[in-house]
This record gives C-alpha cells, sequence and structure tokens, in this order.
DNA sequence: TATGCCATCTGTAGCGGCTACAGACTCAAG
DNA sequence: CTTGAGTCTGTAGCCGCTACAGATGGCATA
C-alpha cells in the first residue's frame, strides 16, 4: 500500500482534530514529531490511525496522560490487555461518579424551575435554596 | 443579634470553602473586599451568607458567571425571579447534555470491559475499537 | 523578654486541555 | 509579480482553582 504524505490541515480534516491541538499534542508527546517537507510537517497513515485513536480516546472521557497509558499498552498482547481493562474499569468508575453527581444537580435544578413555576412563595424559591444554609461541608 | 468580626480562617471553616478560594473569589470580585483589623481580613455574617451562596450555587454547577449574575438577582423581586429560572432551565439544558455524553461513554465503556471479559478475541477488545475508524466528525 | 508557633498576608506560577492570536514563511496559480 | 491559502513558531489566554515562597501578626509558654 502506498502512504501517501499528507501535511497537517488533511490530518485535522481526516481526524476531526483541530490543528493547533494537533500541534499541542505533539509539543506534549503524545504525538511522535513528524519528518519534515521543507518547513512543513509530513504526516502518513500512521499518524492518521495513532491521532484517531487519541481522538476516540478522548472522546471516552479519558485524560491525555491515560490516553498516552493506552497508546503505550496498545499491541501488546494478552498482559496489556488486562492492564487495558483494568484502566477502563477505573475509568469508568470516574463516569459514573460524575453522571451520580450530575443527576444530583439536575434533580435540585429540576425542582427548583418547578417552584418557581408553581411559586405563589414570597421570593424566587432558588435565590431561597441558595441561601438555606445547610452548614459547612 | 451581634455581628462578631471573624477571620478568612473562621470563614473558611464555616462556609467549607477553601481560604485561598476565598481570597481568588475577592480577587476577582466575586466577594467584596472586607475592611481589615490590622492586616487581617474581617468579616461579618453577611459574608458567611454570601460565601455559602456562592458555594451551594456552584455545587449546582453553575459557572462563577452564572453565580455573579445569581447573587446581582437575588433579592430582586419578582422580575429577577423569571431570570433566575430562565438562568437556571438553561443551566438545566446543560447538566442534562453533560449527563447524555457521560452516558454514551458509560455505555462503550462499560461494553468494551464486558467485552474484555468475555473474551477470546485476538487482541483488546477496548484497542481494537479504539484503533476502529469510523471517519473525521 | 525571648521563643515558638500558628494564622494570615502578598504575589506569582502551575494544573488540564486546549484555543487564539501575531507575525513570518512557503508555495502554487493567475 | 502578486495574491491568497496554508503553514510555521512562539506566546498568552481561558476556567476555577491550588500551591507554593517568603514576609508579618499576634498569642502562649518558658
Amino acid at each position: 500500500m502506498a502512504d501517501p504524505a499528507i501535511q497537517i490541515g488533511e490530518l485535522s480534516r481526516r481526524t476531526g482534530c483541530n490543528i493547533e491541538t494537533i500541534r499541542y499534542y505533539e509539543r506534549i508527546g503524545l504525538m511522535p514529531a513528524p519528518p519534515r517537507r521543507g518547513r512543513y510537517r509530513s504526516y502518513g497513515s500512521q499518524d492518521v490511525g495513532r491521532l484517531g485513536f487519541v481522538r476516540r480516546a478522548r472522546e471516552l472521557g479519558f485524560t491525555l496522560d491515560e490516553v498516552r497509558a493506552l497508546l503505550g499498552l496498545a499491541g501488546g498482547g494478552p498482559a496489556s490487555c488486562a492492564e487495558v481493562r483494568t484502566l477502563a474499569a477505573s475509568h469508568l468508575t470516574d463516569v459514573r461518579a460524575r453522571i451520580a453527581d450530575l443527576k444530583r444537580m439536575e434533580r435540585v435544578l429540576a425542582d427548583s424551575v418547578q417552584a418557581c413555576d408553581a411559586g405563589e412563595d414570597p421570593g424566587c424559591p432558588l435565590i431561597q435554596s441558595l441561601y438555606a444554609d445547610r452548614g459547612p461541608s
């Protein structure tokens, strides 16, 4: 298979990743510094693959450090697979915790908006509830 | 009622808000600069109330700009209440969108971990799915 | 009075994960 | 030869804190 060299703009188009972000990933060592044609960065299909991987991992909410780890583990046999699983499972726990947090917020907000709609209270129910002292921590 | 002056440490304890954060809120104009006893900031019960308000609004996920707006609307009659409602409703929409995002992540992650457990696949299912090209954007 | 020791002070820099410039250059087409 | 799009480097900004360093303040104890 041919591997035609592409420039950063094309890489950006193919992966949906911002040009500035690509250069940022290079700066922080998440993407390797590609060879240059003249002054311009010259990418190949491997870069498209790797950057796509990064983007998809980011969409799943992995931090850049986690993505780095995943990249290191990619293609490393069954032992690596177990490590990947651990990483994913712990990230999943995170995600679920964040969902739980947001649901708590959602409930309170929805209640407040409702109280507002139903409201014959003297004063705004949401403001009132924000002023209500439930003590520290 | 007396309004005994308290120092920043006590304000922190009463509100559960970090000392550095209190000073930060002052710098950005979210909390007023209090009078000083000597060089030390001297707070009263109003400050405890206001900071508690801020903290609770933050816990509901309002941005600092939104909190600023809410503070401006607090205690402003029924017209303000409508504005507060609008703000809260739009924030609620945000929160719901974030929940939806996270749930999408959760599903994919949970599936991947499961595939990993069930796995007799050649190669790590999660890694594979991250490499799978679903095209740009 | 000297000595700790904690609380507080100011100022600045760092985190993550980008994003947004400014100002220079390269390169192909018209 | 000029124009325009693409790319380059470098730096600074965003949010919402958090974490220092290094100087004071004020109180209790020896």
